[in-house]
RNA sequence: GGUGAGGUAGCUCAGUUGGUUAGAGCAUCGGAUUCAUAACCCGAAGGUCAGGAGUUCAAAUCUCCUUCUCACUACCA
């Protein structure tokens, strides 16, 4: 493949700016994107490594609202946080742009009309709530209303963070608009969509080509395209007012869709670093492009700006994206809202000058074939059994004996033993070994095959023990030396993707100059008389202490997480409003699941009125068995709702806690019977 | 419920088109050693390859069923 390409563009999913970088981000795919350049480069490869900020939005423009600033002091806040983490973490970003920049405007709005001139949009009017006081449309984000299933109070329009399910800004029962509180109306609005349904057989022939991908990243392209009715027409317009405005009469107070406008942004970051000629590796067939992402971004990278790209006609399309899975922390999810998260900016402060332990960590644990879970003693384990233990120790114990016999100066090979020539021959073969798997991202596996070399060292020293050996054979030491002070050079090199500061203090110990990767090759890279710097150890053991302290850090947060969230109060309410509701006590008959889905029963009950059914969300709390008599309030004169295909005649009332546990709420005392009204 | 990805030693993971006693690192135990940050080196122990059935001379690998985890998706009046 690499034959055929002269050079290689190499993109690593843009970071939103509504939070700090944490663990997640990383292992997913900012240190294995930086892995691959940085070894390209050491190849002399023509690489180019494009990231930014993407900072457009409703999340944002939330954000914003409830600090009291504006939508550009966010992301100016963390474009800043995030650019100054990455970096100082090394990762090697040939441009961080953002795409509230100047040229991103102008490339996302040019690509937009481009489509739109090509007729490749089509027009839809549908129904979205309004805002009459603030006149604007809202985002599913902008309503909040009581979630028709769990009751909460404060469901999103898009989804209820409480029982986590998702919905349509039009199901919420009482919606508010979070901009003025006033309740929305519905309006109706046009939109342009991306007629992915037409485009499927493009998109199929695309992905064809690419069996070769990763199974996780093939698999979920296969199950888009295969789903039931296929692709579907996706918008890719909003009526919001922060992001890139639609470029299309008729389209005031609308942007572009966050998934349009921040692929581009790969785009216009090229276009700030390389403002001649961008076009070279965006358009050139000889330009090898690489999407670096995780695999929530799978589709957008796969399926739609491929297709976004394919319809505008000039640009190459991704080789390959090799998404990984999900990096869990202590056994949990990784959370920004929960604050479950190891934060880069925290580490870098907490653990300063380390960062290439973490770098090592995450990518020898790195989720590439399934999530994976981040523990600080793991960590703690990687750091002093193995940067320690053997990569440090062994350039230690190579240094320590130079100085002691030599004075630093590298002694000459004199005659190769046997032995000798086969470690040089191992030592000459790493590269290769290195570079192999590198080229089909498998980081963990090449990282794994750096330290071997390191273990070859440990492993040569013991066998040929100089120590012992300077008593009776000073012309073999020399030698010895000779090899283990060619290891310690070639580490220096090949280990330089993976832990760069490492890479370059130990050249600065060597008292050589970077060296790249075909030099690794090489079993003489270090002269005989050439005089090296001073040793210093290249890893600190890292105690039970520090460790201690982050744990008891992330006992904090989950601490601060059990603390019951109390929803506000809602709205004033008449007690005629309240009146109006026919809530009764009832008694469960029958009780069975609704098949096929999870959440469902199918409950019978006597209200005392009359015997009715009702369909209610409750399976995740209560058996069937365990419910038959138990005795229930239920709102009787709720309009009746077909819900999967059976009418659910009222509604079973449930205590809700913050948790999202449901729980039945029933007279406490005895001699209440069926139909006793509740008021 | 549908779709996709997973379930291999205490832990984290490899296992190519089915082919001899299933591998590595870390952790554990034993030995050896002292140049080295009690580190290194050698060795041992450790697995009904989630469970079951089938195809085959031969299955971790192919097929079917069950079960668990994760993601997307559906149901919630």
């Amino acid at each position: 493949m690499s034959a055929t390409y002269k050079r290689t563009l190499v993109t690593s999913a843009l970071p939103y700016a509504n939070g700090p970088v944490h663990i997640g981000h990383l292992a997913g795919c900012y240190l294995p994107s930086d892995i691959f350049v940085r070894y390209k480069r050491s190849k002399g490869e023509d690489v180019m490594f494009i990231c930014g900020s993407d900072e457009h939005g409703v999340p944002i423009t939330i954000k914003a609202k409830k600090e009291g600033i504006t939508p550009q002091d966010v992301v100016n806040k963390y474009h800043k946080m995030m650019g100054d983490s990455f970096k100082e973490f090394g990762i090697s970003f040939d441009v961080y742009s953002r795409t509230s920049s100047k040229t991103h405007h102008e490339t996302a709005s040019d690509f937009f009309k481009t489509l739109y001139d090509k007729g490749v949009f089509t027009e839809e009017i549908t129904e979205q709530y309004y805002d009459a006081e603030a006149k604007q449309f809202l985002a599913d984000r902008y309503i909040t209303g009581t979630c028709p299933k769990c009751a909460n109070p404060n469901a999103y329009g898009d989804q209820c963070e409480k029982c986590g399910s998702t919905l349509n800004a039009t199901e919420l029962i009482d919606p508010k608009s979070t901009l003025s509180g006033s309740k929305p109306i519905l309006k109706e609005t046009k939109n342009w969509f991306l007629p992915l349904d037409k485009l499927q057989p493009k998109i199929q022939a695309y992905l064809d080509q690419h069996k070769d991908w990763k199974t996780n990243v093939y698999g979920q392209c296969k199950s888009w395209l295969d789903s039931g009715d296929g692709l579907q027409p996706r918008a890719m317009t909003r009526d919001l007012d922060w992001g890139v405005p639609v470029p299309v009469k008729g389209a005031e107070g609308k942007v572009l869709y966050v998934w349009f406008d921040a692929p581009i942004g790969y785009i216009s970051a090229t276009k700030e670093l390389r403002p001649n000629d961008w076009e070279l590796y965006w358009k050139d067939k000889e330009t090898r492009l690489i999407h670096f992402i995780g695999k929530d971004n799978i589709v957008f990278h796969c399926i739609i700006f491929p297709a976004m790209l394919m319809e505008h006609g000039d640009f190459i399309l991704a080789d390959n994206v090799p998404a990984n899975e999900f990096l869990n922390l202590e056994g949990d999810k990784i959370s920004t809202s929960r604050n479950w998260a190891v934060w880069l900016h925290e580490y870098l402060i907490d653990f300063k000058d380390k960062q290439d332990v973490l770098r090592y960590t995450l990518c020898s644990n790195a989720p590439e074939t399934k999530d994976n879970d981040f523990t600080w003693a793991d960590f703690q384990t990687k750091n002093n059994s193995e940067l320690v233990a053997i990569l440090g120790n062994f350039v230690n114990r190579t240094l320590v004996l130079t100085h002691k016999y030599y004075n630093g100066s590298v002694p000459s090979a004199d005659t190769y033993t046997k032995e000798d020539l086969l470690i040089l021959e191992q030592l000459s073969a790493f590269p290769d070994k290195i570079s192999a798997a590198i080229e089909q991202f498998k980081f963990r596996e090449a990282l794994s095959e750096m330290m071997n070399l390191a273990r070859l060292g440990n492993k040569y020293l013991a066998e040929t023990e100089p120590w012992k050996l300077i008593k009776i054979d000073e012309q073999r030491v020399k030698t010895i030396m000779n090899i283990a002070l060619q290891i310690t050079c070639n580490l220096a090199i090949v280990c330089e993707p993976f832990i760069p500061f490492t890479s370059s203090k130990l050249f600065g110990m060597l008292n050589m100059p970077i060296l790249k990767w075909h030099a690794a090759k090489q079993t003489s890279n270090m002269a005989a008389g050439h005089v090296i710097n001073k040793d210093e150890l290249l890893f600190a053991k890292i105690e039970d202490a520090e460790i201690q302290a982050q744990i008891d850090k992330l006992s904090a947060s989950k601490a601060a997480n059990v603390t019951t969230v109390i929803a506000p109060s809602k709205p004033e309410t008449s007690f005629d409003d309240f009146s109006k509701m026919d809530i009764r006590t009832g008694t469960i008959l029958e009780a069975e699941r609704v098949p096929k889905t999870d959440k469902l029963l199918k409950l019978k009950i006597d209200t005392g009125i009359d015997q009715r059914t009702v369909v209610s969300g409750i399976a995740e709390w209560y058996k069937p068995e365990d419910i038959i008599g138990q005795q229930v309030s239920i709102l009787v004169n709720l309009a009746p709702r077909k819900i999967k295909g059976i009418e659910s005649q009222g509604m079973i009332l449930m205590a809700s806690n913050s948790a999202g546990e449901l729980s039945f709420i029933t007279a406490t005392k005895p001699d209440f019977n069926n139909g006793s009204e509740i008021k």
